[in-house]
DNA sequence: CCCTAATTCGCAATGCTTGCGAATTAACAA
DNA sequence: TTGTTAATTCGCAAGCATTGCGAATTAGGG
């Protein structure tokens, strides 16, 4: 179980790479730190306007381009806006069909062994993506009430 | 293995559905059966434009929406442009990363209870997507003269 | 303190998809 | 066949997510 890197071991990082340590990289930085909530640039960007206003949604998204350039972020696609993944474990995902709320779920990876179709292809990574609904939806059954996390 | 419904008995579905039937309509489900490529709603329009000139792009949209919407055909959205599955089957994809190739896999099911994280999920679907090299371009090393397919 | 390459950030542009509405047409009934 | 009408087509504008660009700013080393 790879543990996320801290808001320090980045600021090394970074600039090991080369890259500035500025503030705003900082912020993401922390605010990105035991995120578990699979953000969209979009809402990294509003609750880091909370803190620093002014900050712009293209650095959000240049921050999380290079985090993800050094394989501390995942970019995660599940269709609309990307969410971003501190969590580099090897690991998967649920996606709530009624509220979008997406949640890490471990799994023991994909035997190749016993997967038809695979010939000559060199796997680098087996994603899955669980789809349903997710306790709070599931036990509100059709209720549209239910309003989006 | 459920298989993919031809374009005679689409023709019969979308009548039944109070649905029209157009030539557009049903030159997309021919091109469509038992299409394994995994087209984007480009590449359709693409082909479709050869046979009939003058089909929009937007008509390609919607009939795949309305494909989808019947449960005919699958969206996969695997970042970029959707791509359209008339291969409604239960089954998985491996998407290279270099030429972007997208082919069917079968594996079986991940077993729910030897996952963890799923705590109240009530799962519709398990879709699995493997990253890495189809056997053209892990063969080709890493030389970039392999064009995109 | 200075220098400079890296960064920020606003704006324009891109790529993909959907909304809209006027003109057309499939399907059904007379 | 012909008429009626709701569905469809299709071009264009708009929308959303993301990236390109470049002038102004700034981190970080000398
Ligand atoms: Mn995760
Ligand atoms: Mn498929
Ligand atoms: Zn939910
Ligand atoms: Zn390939």
């Amino acid at each position: 179980m790879k543990s996320v890197k801290s808001p320090e071991e980045l600021v090394v990082a970074f600039r090991a790479a080369g890259l500035k340590v500025t503030p705003q990289r900082q912020l993401l930085f922390r605010l990105l730190h035991g995120n578990e909530m699979h953000p969209t640039a979009e809402t990294l960007y509003e609750v880091a306007s909370a803190e620093m206003p002014g900050i712009s949604l293209r650095t959000v998204y240049q921050t999380l381009t290079d985090l993800a350039a050094m394989g501390e972020l995942q970019h995660i696609q599940l269709g609309g806006a990307a969410r971003f993944d501190p969590n580099v474990d090897d690991h998967h995902h649920s996606v709530c069909d009624a509220c979008g709320d997406v949640r890490d779920v471990y799994a023991p990876n994909p035997d190749h062994v016993s997967v038809a179709g695979l010939d000559g292809f060199s796997v680098r990574a087996a994603r899955i993506v669980f789809s349903g609904k997710c306790p709070r939806c599931a036990g509100a059954a059709d209720d549209l009430s239910v309003s989006k996390q």
